[in-house]
DNA sequence: TTAGTCAATATTGTTGACAATATGACCACT
DNA sequence: AGTGGTCATATTGTCAACAATATTGACTAA
């Protein structure tokens, strides 16, 4: 997931891959102390390569390393989740502004043809959580790497995407809004293929505002909790 | 520069610093293959702490690496240095709205301290370019962690930063304009100062865009050249 | 002369052993 | 009984040797 291109792949990348998806999918519980040797055991790898994968995922902010102490995966409040969507909001603007700029026609029509696969899973399996969190993901990612700017979306895809997939696995629960927030989509690929980068900036920032209304009442409201 | 808050410091830690600062200071020039022995001798380490520093900074993308290939540091054209600056000016721009929320009075009185000595600074060294940029980031630096926005900060002080820092000393030029960017720094703080986030945002946003079109200006007449 | 292949080499990736340190329990002391 | 300190232990940080691979050069054939 690291570097597809490259043409080998080292232990190291493995071993990235590997915890970045466990933290992800919540299968290392945050504040949790965990060992090294235990993650090696567990996953197959020598203490090298797993320190390098440990020092790369504490550059992320995805665990926390204290020296002599051990690592554990970052634990972060409801207020925190609250900052990354306000973070997402402006960064994902500029995004969509930037998309509406550069991408190419075929990648909008790419994008359209998501959106309608999109919603064939929302109608067919009445929005599974997780496919309504996958078609979400996707198109996000298109409209970032779209930008055609490399360090836009390396953040985004490197460093928000995970964080925030992260909680989508622990919340486990979607939006629970799929045809509205599918219906946002569609306007900002409009707004796209329009070329008006204004709008798709501003109809980018309300549909990720809106979210995190979303999550904050139900967080609010005690449906879920963090 | 990394965890000044851990008692210990490793000297992964260590590597991780020294490095950085060179390619900041383009000690280590960009597009060079450099070998990890030649970094040890050059920096008195061994190879493992040194190999961790190296991950750390390929997931910040300050070099990248090629398995069995060796390291080099990022070269990034004038095009990409564009594309940075449209980061920073939603980032901070978010990070200023925020300050003004969350700021304590102390804190402002700090940055207004900071805005006096820095107007002195340029006063009587004539504006030193080091010196302003120097000035230039401790602005920015106060105004990103105020934002008690932890993420935010993470993102703009570990990774935009140094990138921006990098090229700063590589043109070896500041940007050539320190009056009128003190003026818009103390715009900023009172906007601040009076807790109105959205006007502080907007000049925010509108000084990052002057700075950056005052680069593009002179990228574009030659002056300067990537 | 040039292009391609193959092997030698140097560099990186990996591994296991050694040293340093934080944690936790136990004991003495107040 | 509570607190403070000390010591044993387990875990992490570091190091040096080994294995795997990309690069470089020479050599051969077209």
């Amino acid at each position: 997931m690291t570097e597809l291109l490259s043409t080998t792949y080292t232990r190291a990348d493995e071993a990235f891959d590997c915890l970045q998806t466990a933290i992800v999918k919540g299968e290392l519980a945050p504040g949790e102390k965990i060992g090294e040797l235990e993650l090696c055991s567990r996953f197959n790898l020598t203490r090298g390569p797993l320190r390098e994968a440990l020092g790369r995922l504490e550059s992320r902010g995805l665990l926390v390393r204290r020296p002599h102490a051990g690592v554990k995966v970052v634990s972060v409040s409801a207020s925190e989740l609250m900052e990354l969507y306000r973070i997402r909001e402006v960064m994902e603007g500029l995004a969509a502004r930037q998309a509406a700029e550069r991408m190419t026609d075929q990648e909008i029509a790419d994008l359209r043809a998501t959106l309608d696969t999109h919603e064939r899973m929302i109608d067919e399996a009445q929005g599974q959580a997780y496919y309504q969190a996958e078609g979400d993901y996707d198109f996000h990612h298109r409209i970032a790497t779209g930008s055609r700017n490399t360090k836009l979306a390396q953040m985004l895809l490197g460093d928000l995407y995970y964080m925030v997939r992260m909680y989508r696995y622990r919340l486990s629960t979607s939006t629970g809004r799929p045809q509205r927030a599918l219906g946002e989509h569609r306007r900002i690929v409009e707004a796209i293929a329009q070329r008006d980068g204004e709008l798709a900036e501003f109809l980018m920032k309300r549909h990720i505002n809106a979210a995190r209304q979303n999550i904050e009442k139900k967080i609010q409201e005690g449906e879920i909790s963090i």
